[in-house]
DNA sequence: CTGAAAGCGCTTACAG
DNA sequence: CTGAAAGCGCTTACAG
């Protein structure tokens, strides 16, 4: 109980006023010493007598205050409307690789996927990022934002005219995947896709049926489908939806994540749908579990991790003032052929 | 190219004074109605005006002025060692949704599972946060921070004399799995452990070996391993591991998380291990994909979701300078049986 | 009910 | 090389 109560007593702030008085100096020199700014403008002796009174001390710049003297903070704003994909921790893992300690890297999750809204955007801007990293963006949202902060791209094909951008070729893995089926005797297919209007998803999409469509795989308008980003949900769309995509000779099914996927290949199980023999599924993401899957999972590689270590050095560029020497990156995509649509 | 050049051009900050300007009052007054605070301090005329200025301009109060005035900022700073389990995921999920739109989520991610060091609290205390969530904390870690800030902690058996804290009774699960593998016939089982000496690792483990031991399922010190959490680094730890486990009569093998897991099934299938005739597995998380995976996993199912949003419950609370009615508070765990332990 | 003023902690021209 | 001072945008006693 005690160092429970503990909590209401903050240790007393230890402010570069309390610092300037240990060292014999004004804040400004303390300011300019614990910033590195000293080339030229702090003695040698004065260097050393800050210091050490900073760690006598135990002084750490104060944010709040730094930031508003400089009209700027250092917390870089990841936008996305998506975290509960899995897919998404490593983009964070591969954002704050690139980033460095410098940087706080703070996280704006709108509601179950959920494009942002402009009053989320000022708010946001409140903060007065260094930076921002917006995911899957609508042409909408980024009108806004992009006079406001160094801003990077993530995932957001078609809008390289707003920002600096790093991609991901997805295209290119879908067709990919519409050839494999093809060839491998599929005739008629059915698409699950999420239900956010996300750019990639349509690129996934479009790519798809269009290759299918010049190599005669049929993917008929009343076999695209739409379900959340979740296992459970997309496990009860394909109960709902199997009845017909059986009746009407349907024996792939490709899907705009894995994890729409896992979905589909749990509540086969459940009605006992053989897969790949009846029905063959494919995602996209191959996310680390599509190995493990049963049957593992024909799936669309998507490099996660490099995707927002990319994201997270470009915008660093722009913080930091530099020019990018290659403003727009793509990152390419290929499909991985498992189980799912091959039987062994 | 054209709008890339834009963001050079900040457009200029609505301030308190602008607002003031164009209502005719002072910023005092601007302040008050901007934050709610006009309850028998301001006229219902200057309230109107002020709010009619306020949306004309598109005026939104700045965090940093008004946090450095406040003494604390409305950024909730989240602590974890471990983005990228996906556990992870969901636990900022059930975060967001329980600390509303009020708070910022902040993230704090240290480096692969590392605990986080007196240097990174500073950093993060300069910050100002309006509470700290900390995830699977040590103690030494906490002394520092119960002091700064309204703090909750997630998944810290062990600790509730450091602050309010949810916690999971993963112990009643591994008790369970141990029931369950014993009565299943096995009598030597391995165990596979993370790097991070996380409490809650080391209860899972515990509570694991002791109720095995007491029903003379044997787990010998040598078949006790330890790797990342990570799919690839357990499939290889596996890979290492098998030839003396085989020899050695092991037939189970328990994983303190899913992820840990699926490499041990990855590996098995490259080696033609048969799951579970020869080798049972088992893990701690439950993770969607558990029920997906070839065979599907076994597992002490944790509720990620409901830990997050209690966690942040808490928080909101003691924020709000509420007394909690229950201030540690455990959400249960209970086992899933499935394939990977129970031949079908 | 209202506003002038102090103060939050820092950074940065500026004058010396 | 150094420090006094202004200023960042806001909130909050305080006096009226």
């Amino acid at each position: 109980m005690e160092s429970l109560d503990r909590r209401h007593v903050r240790a007393p702030r230890v402010t570069a006023a309390m610092v300037a008085a240990r060292a014999g100096v004004s804040t400004a020199t303390v300011s300019l010493v614990a910033n590195g700014k000293t080339q030229g403008r702090v003695s040698d002796d004065n260097i050393s007598r800050v210091r050490t009174a900073i760690s006598e001390l135990g002084y750490v710049v104060d944010s709040i205050g730094s930031s508003l003297a400089r009209g700027v903070s250092s917390i870089v704003i990841l936008v996305t409307p998506d975290v509960s994909n899995p897919f998404f921790a490593n983009v964070i893992a591969g954002v704050r690789e690139s980033l460095g300690a410098e940087y706080q890297l703070l996280l704006s999750v709108t509601d179950a996927g959920e494009s942002p809204q402009a009053s989320d955007v000022r708010k946001l801007l409140a903060l007065r990022p260094a930076g921002l990293l917006v995911g899957a963006p609508s042409a909408g949202f980024l009108e806004d934002l992009s006079a406001a902060a160094p801003l990077v791209l993530l995932d957001a094909p078609g809008l390289e005219s707003f920002a600096p951008s790093v991609n991901l070729d997805v295209a290119q893995g879908a067709r990919e995947l519409a050839r494999h089926l093809a060839s491998s005797g599929h005739t008629r297919a059915a698409y699950v896709d999420g239900i956010t209007g996300t750019a990639t998803f349509q690129l996934r999409r479009e790519a798809f049926l269009e290759e299918a469509a010049s190599l005669g795989l049929v993917v008929s308008q009343e076999h695209i489908i739409r379900t959340a980003i979740d296992v459970g949900a997309a496990a009860a769309a394909f109960a709902a939806a199997w009845p017909g995509w059986q009746r009407e000779g349907v024996t792939a099914v490709v899907c705009g994540t894995d994890t729409h996927a896992y979905g589909m290949l749990q509540e086969a199980r459940v009605e006992g749908v053989r897969i790949p023999e009846e029905l063959a599924v494919a995602g996209f993401d191959d996310l680390p579990y599509s190995a493990t899957s049963n049957p593992s999972l024909t799936s669309v590689h998507l490099p996660a991790t490099p995707l927002g270590r990319k994201a997270g050095e470009q915008l660093r560029g722009l913080m930091e003032g530099r020019e990018l020497s290659e403003p727009h990156v793509t990152l390419e995509s290929s499909l991985v052929v498992r189980g799912s649509t091959v039987s062994s």
